[in-house]
DNA sequence: GTTCGCATACCCCCCTTGGGGTAATCGACG
DNA sequence: CGTCGATTACCCCAAGGGGGGTATGCGAAC
């Protein structure tokens, strides 16, 4: 195991009694140091620069500038701070816009003391300090739709097929695909024929969407 | 809190020592009961729907059929049986697939027996066991990419046209967009072409593609 | 050995699309 | 009050795209 390394941690809270309760519960550890309480995220990105916490504890409604943007704008700026949101929210739209603003960790004011300072000492040794539930909510965003397809058709684009979608894909015109192949705008139009035929859709733009989203969530064999 | 659920969990690992070790740990652990030790997916597939498990910990590296395509199976037929990959791989296409696969776990196999039977009582309880190394490599799948756009045009779409760009996404033709947003066909090129000279691209298909680009990383203001 | 899928190429027809205008309305911002 | 952006609508025109054919060569499958 291991020594834990002193961490310097910042709290981002409006809510001034919630703020010091944060304080003490970070201060109980013994390897932790608070280094500010800031009441807003203009204030913590103003003070954030001289004060250089390892982990910032953030919430997510704050007056003024969200507490999503602020740690946006921290990570930009100071990416290897890292930022555990700690928020009541428990919606799709708030866990996932904060982990994408680069959130290393996301808990459930419900947490305890010792989730606090166990997320604390899990986002310093390189985990992703999660609540159970907001966890499960992440690993099902890769989950593949359990889609259950109508009519049994395994659409099996040819070779040459998917060459040409993956150029349509690029916005590119059917002349411009032909050269790129070096093959006729002809060709190219048949094939783009039994594309959509095999797709079922009636147009380039619809190919390309469809052929796109195949390509994000690859299928396992039944 | 909750009173534990008894859980019976399957095993599929194709090493016996193994098998047998990870056996002990599940039985250690006084709310589980382990409903088999199976050391191949085809084994497991067959034998899976007899012994109903609520929980599988699954190995990747099988001899034949993978434990990744065994999950996938296992999720399409049973999907309320939680799968927690048990494995060596930390790579990101190994840990992508699974996830994708309808995995709700995923430890490396240096986890201690209480971290085995954490993430049993975790996954039972509606939570995503992972390592601390897993679970950071998840949560930054969602972070932004911090990319410095070269030129700095803000593409500042207007209501109308990110609407219309939507329904193009749609892979709608101008005319439907039209009908849909009950205005002329006219109005709906007009606006397509702003779009273009915004996005810098000269068909729909491109708009398309740049605009889906676009959303799935969406970018937070500096 | 014929059939089938794939890749190649060309034909016609007609609607859609992209690029160029003009212009009215409306609200916001100086 | 004038101007600007957004939204609406119409015009022309040339090129591109989608749907319907037909045809040839080639390799694989039956």
């Amino acid at each position: 195991m291991p020594k834990e390394p002193a961490t310097d941690v910042a709290i981002v809270e409006d809510n001034a009694a919630l703020g010091a309760s944060l304080r003490k519960i970070v201060e109980s550890a013994p390897e932790c140091r608070c280094v500010g309480v800031w009441t807003s995220a203009e204030d913590a990105l103003k003070k954030i620069d001289a004060f250089r916490p390892h982990v910032v504890l953030m919430d997510i409604n704050l007056p003024g500038m969200s507490g999503i943007e602020a740690t946006a704008r921290v990570k930009q700026h100071l990416p290897d701070i890292q930022v555990i949101m700690v928020t009541v929210y428990r919606d799709h739209d708030k866990i996932f816009a904060a982990l994408k603003a680069g959130a290393s960790g996301y808990l459930l004011k419900r947490s305890t003391p010792a989730d606090l300072r166990d997320a604390i000492r899990d986002v310093r040794s390189g985990g992703a300090p999660m609540s159970a539930e907001i966890a499960r909510r992440v690993v099902e965003a890769f989950h593949q739709p359990v889609k259950a397809e109508p009519s049994g058709d395994e659409v099996k684009l040819s070779k040459r097929e998917t060459e040409i979608l993956e150029l349509l894909c690029e916005g590119l015109a059917n002349k411009e695909i032909a050269d790129r192949l070096d093959i006729s705008v002809e060709t190219v139009r048949v094939h783009l024929k039994h594309v959509y035929e095999k797709l079922h859709v009636r147009s380039r733009t619809e190919a390309a969407m469809k052929f796109r989203d195949s390509k994000e969530e690859p299928r396992y064999p039944l």
